[in-house]
DNA sequence: TCAATAGCTGTCCAATTAGTCAAGATTTCA
DNA sequence: TGAAATCTTGACTAATTGGACAGCTATTGA
């Protein structure tokens, strides 16, 4: 609102696109960390190393902020589930699955502790994203796992709950890092960590439903 | 630091007691959903119903209410570790371990929410508690899977991936709730469903772990 | 009954913080 | 080059909020 572009036959500068990128990313660790409330546009712009003003210039207010960031990392998400895709197969399907949820918690912890601490908080801000796209999705998942169990390829268990498992375990060594550091006793999650911990994952999840690798 | 009992013969009131519980649970409530900064000193008063002055002569600061909160959940979360006894039989033990956490995300999902605000936050406040004493606790659980891995009661698999999944798994139906219900489409997540939940979880971790029924 | 102690609260204050704004710097392209 | 558009930012403001505190009421036990 502060200066609106009357007729300029201008370029829409690509310093934009960076600064806000710079901004969100340091917007997201700072929301992941503190929440919503807990976090202050002046940390978020010394850790993006840019006056807070600026922030202003490229964002309406904090909500706005927030929101913005919201729906960044929700389009990671999108991809990820997306990776849950039908097929004969529910070992490959569901080791694919587990695997990439596995590597997204790795590879983008703040963004699954994010999205963690929006659940918690009763997803005031996330309601408007998790609609009728969101229930498709899962309702189209549930009967692809319906047809397994009819066909006899794995055990007649509520799918939600398959999902469920599989959602928590892998989101699991993302958003609670730090117990599970103080009960393995080490400082840092490797990837062979990781690797082992999905590995486990995989094997109880696809034996406990009884599906033949 | 207001009125210090100098050599009062005088009798430490129980009302302290019943004040102090009241502004802790709406503290709770409060804390769970807004985390520690997101809360107010006010809207936790109001949900007591008492005046905010009345909290600061229980408490010397907003931080103390944290940390009294805090530690009367951990409290709580101490009974339910110690469900998981060593016994000789794993179907036994996991499977009431599963009942126990199940019906504490269900009838604490306030303290599970706390818990998991406080640990993806970087369990600023919480790694006091959970030293020594915890990692203790965890290495011996741990060593009773390896035996029974030992006597052949169950699949060779890491242990602490094993209580990862238990505990992401039944907290999952407390702190993303509202995941859960968008999904399913329901609007309350009922006893049964606890239930049903339990089941599914105790299904797929025993069978999956390779221990007989 | 009556101090002494414990419990209560209205009012105020200082610090923090989201957001504004206007002036200036930089970039773009005709 | 130059003027229009975009970008930058220091300084300021209003609102929120944690906390202090003095004076009050209620409870207790002798």
């Amino acid at each position: 609102m502060t200066a609106s572009p009357s007729r300029g036959s201008y370029k829409p500068g690509r310093i934009r696109e960076q600064s806000r990128e710079l901004i969100l990313q340091a917007a997201e660790v700072e929301f992941a960390r503190h929440g919503f409330q807990g976090s202050t546009m002046q940390r978020i712009a010394e850790a993006a190393q840019v006056p807070k003003a600026n922030i202003h210039y490229y964002f309406t207010n904090k909500l706005g902020l927030y929101g913005a960031v919201l729906e960044n990392t929700l389009n990671l998400w999108d991809t990820v589930f997306n990776e849950l895709s039908s097929n004969d197969d529910p070992a490959d399907v569901l080791s694919r699955y587990i695997d990439a949820k596995m590597e997204f918690s790795r590879t983008h912890p703040t963004a699954s502790r994010l999205f963690a601490k929006e659940m918690i908080s009763g997803a005031p801000h996330l309601s408007a994203y998790l609609q009728e796209d969101y229930q498709l999705w899962f309702k189209q998942r549930m009967s692809v796992f319906d047809s397994w169990i009819k066909q006899g390829k794995m055990d007649a268990i509520e799918p939600a709950h398959v999902i469920f498992m599989i959602w928590s375990s892998t989101q699991y060594y993302a958003d609670f890092e730090p117990q599970i550091l103080i009960a393995t006793q080490t400082d840092t999650l490797t990837e062979a960590a990781f690797q082992e911990a999905a590995a486990s994952i995989k094997h109880i999840i696809l034996k406990g439903c009884g599906i033949r690798t």
